[in-house]
DNA sequence: ATCTATTTAGGACAACTGTCCAAATCTGTC
DNA sequence: GACAGATTTGGACAGTTGTCCTAAATAGAT
């Protein structure tokens, strides 16, 4: 706690690492490459692998809570708020293009090493779950908030997953202009003054 | 090519723990230990870890292609077919509740790990993709067919990874209601028997 | 300048990885 | 029953893995 740096020079070139190449495959001599430290020195800082996966998914988690907040301060309408979340795909395009969804693929990788941060790491989902829902329900849709909250997370999942696959710009372009649509339909849906 | 038997029987362990533990968590040992084999007698059915991953696909591959032909000789409407496809989603819960999409999570891992074969997976996506656009073109969208097929693609792997992560039944059965209520629209639109 | 606590370096350790090989075993034919 | 080819075995191999320890270096307070 007292001399960070080391530490969180650690963190940050792990959840670069792990991002980029799944936390499986990436070693402790990958990271202490990146962050030029002795391979030895980890066990100061970090006694197992996991432990790092656990400050990984709390960096995550801090960093995505901010730019949420963010998102909240700016004084639009809860529909602007929710395009800064389908924005994401176009914002981050190379990236998710090249590895994928890092929320999704951590979750995706640590199911299938049975891992036991697989409740941390899907506390990185409820986060943006829970503040989608919120939105929706500041929308006027307070009955069904949590169930539009999730459609939207599995449309922006699917169209991580099939641009990391097929690397077609133009598709989530498409992509993004239909959830921009469906959000205003939802708002629209929500307020009674139809024509 | 003779004696297909134990070669077969690699291929079948590989793929069932290459789904539910990845590609490269799962280590010969573990495919030995399934298939009742030495470990060094993977050699002479296969030079490479890379040649059994091939294998896999194609074996894969080979499934798919046949559970689709099935679909096409029922003499369903193409809208029916269509709902075959969401209905993997209900069929396999179990299995994606545990592991997630095996094209998907596949995929996914392989670009991780940038490896040669992520064109050989992504292939299975192809299969799906150019399977439904020819349904979609059936129901008379023949405009925007490829499209349609994407967002499909779309929200059946969004559903599959956050259904791996949050296990939760009752989002599922609400997703795939409306994928078909969806998939309902898209035929009306299309015949322009209008009201 | 000395002492103390913090931090780092370098390597030992056993276990596991994919690959590869020579010897043994099995299988079917003459 | 002997032979030849196909198949399998068990282990060698060099490299990597996460973990852990001890000694050295560093930094700060006195």
């Amino acid at each position: 706690m007292r001399d960070a740096t080391t530490r969180d020079r650690i963190v940050e070139a792990a959840d670069d690492l792990f991002y980029r190449r799944g936390f499986d495959h990436t070693s402790f001599a990958d990271i202490a490459g990146v962050v030029r430290i002795s391979r030895g020195n980890f066990y100061y800082h970090f006694k197992t692998k996991d432990e790092i996966l656990d400050a990984v998914i709390d960096a995550r988690l801090a960093e995505r809570r901010t730019m949420l907040a963010r998102w909240e301060v700016a004084g639009e309408t809860p529909a602007a708020r929710i395009r800064c979340f389908i924005d994401i795909l176009i914002v981050n395009q190379a990236k998710i293009e090249r590895y994928g969804c890092p929320i999704g693929t951590l979750s995706t990788e640590l199911a299938k090493l049975n891992h036991a941060a697989q409740g941390e790491a899907n506390s990185l989902f409820t986060l943006f779950r829970t503040w989608l829902r919120r939105q929706f329900a500041l929308l006027g849709r307070e009955g069904d908030a949590d169930d539009l909250a999730m459609h939207l997370l599995v449309r922006s999942q699917g169209v991580a997953t099939l641009f990391n696959a097929f690397r077609d710009e133009a598709f989530v372009k498409r992509e993004v202009d239909a959830m921009y649509a469906w959000v205003d339909a939802c708002a629209r849906d929500a307020a009674p003054t139809t024509h």
